[in-house]
RNA sequence: GGUCCAGUAGGCUAAUGGCAGACCCUCUCGUUUACACCGAGAUGACGGAGGUUCGAUUCCUCUCUGGACCACCA
């Protein structure tokens, strides 16, 4: 026997469907009513190589684009989404260059060209993976054609107003001088100095705590519970902040924790989100004191110039100087921190743009209830995460690499002007605009931000129709993703669906988990990732797909080696079992009249393909999986093979012809319905043993196996009870061999009940060769060893 | 604090309103016609308490434990 060289086997096949084009979707099939099933594939962040998490899910929605292939067409584009921060990062990273100190355009242009480069090895990883998109029908989400639809999508929207402008205190960094997204926040436990400040109100002292007494000067409220008797007579007053000696207005509000500090609350422009919202609620006037740079303003006073933590130590040095300080405690508590550099987080109002959402939110909550969600109960996370929205869809940035925002400012009348539909692409810092409204004389000033990447992945069905002609429209049949984004790439993609086509954008969407060591979630922060490219080399590609394959959707699988070993073993022992099967079979066409044992064996080969159709049609392709391997082990394997060797050595033509049908069409069978989970090894066997009869390019482009039209086929329960019992006396006499410590093949002489004995009458001679018994007798059961 | 998910042998995982099935580990045995990257066999499990039911691992309630997401963090 030849040693199974696995790498050398996929990279053939891989190589092969490139050249044959066996992925390639050809749109001049789409004709009227031939339904094509179409797949809204996630386009991966490009920022290095493939981890284990994209291995294992897009291994997952692998599996049921190859089934529903093997059922008709499939249109399965691929994408990569490289506008965002990952990458930006990644790109300062090789070329050790830093994009604040580039110009827009000059960073843009290393961006592309830097993706231009490492981009083909990063997909290489989906190919090496046997992922069978159509890795031709291309997207980036930073192309021209990508920045031309997400254009599109802002000027459309934006004419429908449902964009607007706004000055707004959002997330803020002040080391990389940037808003930021939601999604960039870590927290971040700390020590933090707590202390009691005194104010003034009514004349008398009133005593508030605070972490960041540096805000001070940008206290424009103070808050007290209503329920809270202690200040119930000075709701209403002033208070007069120390120091700076201002005067604000005390005010009740709920969410004044009476037992937390001294019960009284002080309200800056901004420290926090509680601010932001407090200030909203209470619509009181603002007072900004910290510039974008990260320091203080000159309505900080004494405190001007300094940067934070330099004016938190001042400003305590003053206050205890003056005896305003009543009590100092460290205690410890969670702020917010950018994920990139570390810097605690600050609340700056800058103008942003918003799509409108808050005032859609049971419509949201309709369209996604229209989707079907694999499991169910993904759906849920979905809607508790529209129903707790509290903001607008904040889509700019402060960012250099990014889709530009299409649009002006006239600097005299305010108008905004965007970009016409036929200008895309366009980048508005290289174009010259007068408004039109005022007609003013000076060019409107153009917007400098760009689009957060989100803007654009949320456009990835039109993004990929686009590349066919728009021949495949929304809804698509399925979304496959992760659960970690279902508040953004689902939610935002289900959102612009709507807004512009009042449409959902698939039918389906599948979720699938993540990938976890010892119960933590594998990622490369903490540092227990492992690397797929190295299980593959070591195991195959169809080994690590086999061990993806063994986790239900949404579910998170536990990393363990020993079951990539195991996908290993399968494909050694199926390559084995063909070996043999094609040793001694000649191809038998027609059924011939089949042998009772081969009948009864098929029947149980349809029961199988029945089971694993039925799971894989409601994306249940672990189930699948396991039907067909425990098939093709414990029956094919086990008993089958073991049983029917002796008639294609010894048997009669009859009895060969029999044995060789069942034993071609159930091998092609497991090998169809496995073809989706191990690609490789299957088309292996196919390409050496079937394809000459089946004369498909193919294995992948094979229709998913039927049922066998069997005779007799309405006694199913008699048919069931007598193979059952075949294997049950099987399974029972390798067990009195083995407990009487004798070789399977050890000569005996069986004794089973007459029942059994009439029962299994047409399978007698095929249950004594595979027992190794000189004779069968009538009895209770009894193994005889000779 | 809220929402959701999950608790099955030493480890990982499956199915099921009525004998809980694999795999890895452990132990025993086996190799003249596919396979030692093997085969056969053995040992071993439903977190706890209540309820519904003739019957609950499965359905319901509570509880404990773990995980995910969100919120809070003066």
């Amino acid at each position: 026997m030849p040693e199974i060289n696995i790498k050398e086997i996929e990279e053939k096949w891989r190589k092969y469907w490139e050249k044959e084009k066996i992925y390639a979707f050809d749109k001049t099939k789409i004709k009227g009513k031939n339904k094509i099933y179409s797949i809204d594939t996630p386009p991966p962040t490009v920022s290095g190589e493939m981890h284990i998490g994209h291995a294992f899910s897009y291994s997952q929605q692998d599996f049921i684009v190859r089934y529903k292939r093997m059922n008709g067409s499939v249109f399965y584009p691929f994408g990569t989404d490289d506008n965002g921060l990952p990458t930006e990062r990644l790109v300062e990273k090789i070329n050790n260059v830093k994009s604040k100190n580039m110009s827009r355009k000059e960073f843009i242009e290393l961006c592309l060209k830097t993706l231009k480069k490492i981009t083909p090895e990063f997909i290489e990883d989906w190919k090496i993976l046997g992922i069978s998109a159509d890795y031709n029908t291309y997207y980036s989400t930073i192309d021209k054609n990508s920045q031309k639809i997400s254009q599109e999508s802002f000027v459309e929207l934006f004419n429908k107003k449902q964009i607007y402008k706004q000055e707004f205190p959002s997330i803020w960094c002040v080391e990389c001088q940037t808003s930021i997204a939601q999604a960039e926040l870590e927290d971040k436990e700390q020590n933090t100095l707590f202390s009691t400040i005194k104010f003034k109100a009514d004349g008398k002292d009133l005593l508030i705590a605070t972490t960041r007494p540096e805000l001070l000067p940008a206290c424009i409220a103070v808050f007290v519970n209503p329920k809270d008797k202690r200040y119930k007579n000075l709701v209403g007053k002033k208070a007069k902040v120390p120091v700076f000696n201002h005067e604000v207005p005390i005010l009740e509000d709920s969410s004044a924790d009476i037992e937390k500090g001294t019960g009284v609350l002080m309200i800056c422009s901004y420290g926090d989100k509680f601010d932001v919202d407090a200030i909203n609620r209470h619509k009181l006037n603002v007072k900004i004191i910290l510039n974008q740079d990260g320091t203080l303003n000159e309505k900080a006073g004494i405190l001007k110039g300094l940067r934070i933590k330099e004016a938190r130590k001042k400003i305590l040095e003053e206050l205890e100087k003056h005896n305003l300080i009543t009590e100092k405690k460290h205690i410890s508590n969670n702020v917010n921190i950018h994920d990139k550099c570390g810097t605690e987080i600050e609340f700056i109002p800058t103008a942003q743009w918003f799509i409108k959402i808050l005032d859609k939110k049971e419509q949201l909550i309709k369209q996604g209830k229209k989707i079907k969600w694999y499991p169910e109960y993904m759906f849920k996370r979905y809607e508790n995460w529209v129903k707790g929205l509290e903001w607008d869809w904040n889509i700019s940035r402060d960012r250099h690499f990014g889709i530009p925002i299409p649009a002006w400012q006239c600097e005299k009348c305010k108008n905004i002007i965007v970009a016409d539909k036929e200008e895309l692409p366009i980048d508005p810092l290289q174009v010259k605009k007068k408004c039109p409204k005022c007609k003013s004389e000076v060019n409107a000033t153009p917007e400098t931000k760009v689009l957060d990447t989100w803007a654009t992945s949320s456009l990835t069905p039109q993004l990929a129709s686009s590349l066919i002609d728009n021949k495949i429209i929304i809804p698509y049949s399925l979304r496959p993703q992760a659960h970690d984004i279902i508040r953004t790439w689902a939610f935002y993609t289900i959102t612009k669906s709507y807004l512009h086509e009042n449409k959902i954008p698939w039918e389906d969407i599948v979720i699938s988990g993540f990938v976890t060591l010892q119960g933590e979630k594998m990622s490369k922060s903490k540092g227990n990732a492992i690397k797929p490219q190295e299980i593959i080399d070591k195991y195959g590609a169809d080994a690590i797909r086999y061990w993806a394959a063994s986790s239900k959707l949404g579910e998170d699988l536990e990393y363990q080696e020993k079951d990539v070993i195991t996908g290993r073993k399968f494909v050694t022992k199926i390559l084995n079992a063909t070996n043999f099967v094609f040793m001694n079979l000649n191809y038998q066409e027609k059924m011939p009249k089949l042998h009772e044992t081969d009948r009864l064996f098929l029947i149980q080969l349809n029961k199988a393909i029945s089971q694993a159709t039925q799971a894989f049609d409601n994306y249940n392709y672990s189930q699948a999986k396991q039907i067909v391997d425990s098939f093709f082990w414990q029956i094919f394997s086990d008993n089958y093979l073991e049983i029917v060797k002796n008639r294609v050595y010894n048997g009669t033509k009859e009895e060969k012809a029999s044995a060789f049908y069942a034993l071609y069409n159930s091998l092609l069978a497991i090998v169809k319905m496995m073809a989706p989970i191990t690609p490789y090894i299957t088309e292996e066997i196919y390409q050496n043993h079937f394809k000459k009869h089946e004369k498909i390019n193919s294995i992948h482009l094979t229709k998913w196996p039927d049922e066998l039209k069997l005779p007799g086929i309405k006694e199913r329960k008699e048919d069931d009870k007598q193979w059952n019992k075949l294997l049950e006396i099987i399974t029972k006499v390798r067990q009195e061999k083995s407990l009487a410590k004798k070789s399977v093949k050890a000569d005996i002489i069986l004794h089973i009940s007459g029942e059994d004995n009439k029962l299994l009458k047409n399978l007698i001679q095929d249950l004594k060769t595979v027992t190794a018994s000189k004779d069968i007798k009538e009895g209770s059961f009894r193994v005889e060893f000779l």
